[in-house]
DNA sequence: CATGAATGAGCATTCATTCAT
DNA sequence: TATGAATGAATGCTCATTCAT
């Protein structure tokens, strides 16, 4: 299934919004505000004319503009485990299987969903206890994916570290390159930028 | 020199403020406020309260509310710069110099100046241009050391990838350990953290 | 044109407020409260009060406390101008029509438009200089009806003093009746106060 | 008694600070701002840098801020009365009176006292009820040498108008010079001035 | 007398949210 | 559904005044 596929049969299944919509308009431009000026500089005005509507008609859509942030994190947490597993499917080997969460993860940090993932980190506070409590649910099956293939690949011998800690430096890692990696400049690729990451851990796909 | 003598030598040099004086406590207040609130979230009555003073009196000691971010982040990349280099000189090889680091920073983002470092990570864009770009000057000074550990280790041949992407992925792996290592739970010890970064890198010190 | 005319001609050219309306009704209110107590202790809360609206609901309306005083000057000035030009027009000899612009301004500071007026003179420091040249050039149109008439009136030999500064003598002596004349008390109408005025200046209408 | 001599007496009997003590230079410099700045936006902390002190340090002067503003007020017309009382005695007929006087008071406003004679006009609402009462006894005696010439005027036949109505007029019209005459440029001396007010008035000298 | 840190009430302004139209 | 005026609590900041040193 391609990309697009797994996003379509997603939104048929009513667990993200469609980007043509109103709803997923609003959520994407939201995604962009809250990673630009974070959650609270961005006023629903602003979000409202990103979109071309008045403040006072969000909350037809939205209870509350905390009702946007989490709508944003669950929606991308959806469609990121959705394309990682995927991801998984599409490997043979465990070392390809661990080659393509780096490469979906990095994907889903620098691509369309870039600002929607560092929302998902930076402003993570700002969600209140409960919604954090949904949104860690939804994080846990997708990281259930990351450790299970650790896991396998330290079976192997092929990885000496602890799985747990292994996956807590990736997410940092990887989650930091929004800060500075632009995959239009600079002669580094997603595929370049995945080759550095396994090299860095002495996994050379080979 | 310990720690606390470098500490001595920046407090009277007037570098950083005394962490027993009234400014020096509300920097440290401030910095685990910002952490657990963030910025925008604590008003400066909570950082006034925290202190035991009115709100007014704040403006005693700072102009404005982003002055006292400004601060807590100059302040501790000052300490943590003094400490890296302290690192390096009392480290005899490459490979030892590199672990000196990485154990300084992991003990930066997880020991007593592990707040302001958050901080420093997390609530970077509600600093104005202005105060960024100061910041980040300091911030050059303390990346030069990461780097030339970084390009030795290469010209070496101990190190396969981009010294420049490594210290990167470094900064998001190391910074990340703020949300869940925990020092005081569970076996494991800086230093065996420390341990696992080197393992991870296929960079075992022996 | 009567007077009312006048001004519902303004209103519908939107160079004035209906004062009727919400906005109109804050700016007479405005006047008289900054003329009270002066603009700066004229709080928002005040204004909002004497309206009956919230503070925070003011911001509506007008951006910024300042602002509410640059448009009581503004529209005060728009008004009076249209109302010296009808004067004018009304008049026959030269002398006539400056009675008509004494009674006229004494009119605009003693009647209606009086709080306004004082708070064009005992209010203009704390406008922003911004603010004061874009009312410097409103004030510019109606000062130059007075200098054509007085200079009108030195030609024909009946002003011995310099037209420049008898305006601005008469500017002094006439807004600073708003201390001390009281229409409604004593017998001095505005009609017998113009005669006052007219024979200081030796200048008798006949 | 020169101008100098006067001064000279007020500060022997105390009735005026000696411009050169610490008291008379706050009250200088405080006639200097509350007319740059107006009395409510300028602070103590302005008044205290302007002589060189810490604001605290004021209040061992004055009780309050408000006591500043009456003391400039205060000063100021006893200085002035005491000055149209000599002009008022060097003068022959009834018309050199009133000479010396719009002569005096054009000094007043213009000259050394200028700015706390603008102090007395535009702050006057920022004095409380119970300074301006105090003020106005003191006004009232200024007030009466005015009036009893302009009355001996009116007896000679040599005045049309009602001589509290000129008074009131010649109020607004000298105290508005303030706004406009500038002693150093232009060809208008203050002499000059003087000839216009008294010609303006039909009441040339001779 | 002078200092300067501290006070605490007050200020203009912001903003998520509501609701009559 | 959409509007936009209104709300009202909250915010960062100011400033005259106090007082221990």
């Amino acid at each position: 299934m391609s990309q697009n596929q797994i996003l379509q049969s997603l939104i048929a299944e009513n667990l993200v919004s469609d980007p043509n919509g109103a709803r997923g308009r609003l959520l994407t431009e939201a995604a962009r505000l809250f990673r630009e000026k974070g959650y609270e500089r961005t006023t629903v005005r602003d979000l409202a004319a990103a979109v071309g509507i008045q403040s006072g008609s969000l909350f037809h859509h939205f209870r509350t503009k905390e009702e946007i942030l989490k709508a944003v994190m669950v929606e991308t947490i959806r469609l990121n485990t959705a394309l990682m597993q995927a991801a998984l499917e599409a490997a043979d080997s465990i070392r390809d299987k661990l080659r393509g969460l780096v490469r979906a993860e990095l994907e889903s940090i620098n691509g369309q969903t870039g600002e929607a993932m560092a929302v998902l980190v930076f402003e993570w506070r700002s969600l209140s206890a409960a919604s954090q409590a949904e949104v860690l649910e939804l994080r846990d099956i997708y990281e259930a994916l990351w450790l299970e293939v650790l896991e396998a690949l330290k079976s192997e011998g092929a990885l000496e570290a602890d799985p747990f800690v292994v996956r807590r430096m990736l997410t940092g890692a990887l989650s930091w390159t929004v800060t500075w990696y632009n995959p239009g400049r600079g002669g580094l690729t997603l595929d370049g930028l995945t080759d550095q990451v396994m090299a860095m851990m002495a996994l050379k796909s080979g």
